[in-house]
DNA sequence: GCCTTTATGATAATTATTCTCATTATCATG
DNA sequence: CATGATAATGAGAATAATTATCATAAAGGC
């Protein structure tokens, strides 16, 4: 356990929702400066690998970074105008789903599922 | 139309399942060893934006591309330790999505859905 | 407190993709 | 079928996100 690990560890559950690794790097570099980009991709490496944040690729080439204790897991629904990004869960998408894999004959680790449509809003202008 | 354009379309429909902008680049340039890769990644999005490839992503940072058309939409179960991809579809899961859409009064214009697990062969090792 | 091991920060390297721009091809029109 | 406006191309530079390298610094057991 360094300084850096709990500094960036703590700054990650203090922010809710989606995070880059930039912009981790970026509110972790305002407590301390000396902070390198390096180290914070390395230490979400290991919070994903440990199971505390899991990845989410919502289009873009940007990897992004939630929770994934204390926050149930989840799925998105997300408007392709204006970005906006709904979490949803469904128990009977996720029943689903574990029966497909089991059709095929894998254990389920994980799934993503990401929904793209135009929200109200957006489609009011 | 111009001659690239046919030659990429025509080979990026050779070839079945998925394949990224440097896959495609390659086999393109043993027709024709002059064209380049910027115009491969062009047409690509041309293609994705007139429906005819869609983009998927699979975990790692390349897009992969698939056909859209003569190939129903599905999605995919992925084997985290030997990468085998199964192509899945269901029309539950579908009716759900929508629903789950219309329910934030979202029109729904397309989804990604991967399943991650570990298959029987890699389960047995 | 010392010493081995591991982590860190700065920076270079890599990878995938997009941009730029001079050159070339396309295609409707005279 | 030549012409010219318009759009597409290829080469390579630029960008963006991420990973690797390596000398230095910190951690934690003894």
């Amino acid at each position: 356990m360094t300084r850096q690990r709990e500094m960036i560890l703590d700054e990650f559950l203090r922010i809710e929702g989606h995070l880059t690794a930039e912009e981790l790097t970026l509110a972790v570099k305002k407590r301390d400066s000396t902070i390198g980009q390096a180290t914070v991709y390395r230490i979400l490496k290991i919070l994903v690998d440990s199971g505390i944040a899991r990845e989410v690729r919502l289009g873009s080439n940007v990897v992004k970074y939630e929770h994934n204790i204390d926050h149930e897991h989840h799925d998105h629904l997300i408007c392709e105008r204006c970005g906006k990004t709904i979490e949803i869960v469904d128990q009977r998408i996720e029943e689903l789903q574990k029966g497909l894999a089991e059709d095929h004959k894998f254990i389920i680790t994980g799934h993503i599922m990401n929904i793209f449509g135009i929200c109200e809003e957006c489609r009011g202008r």
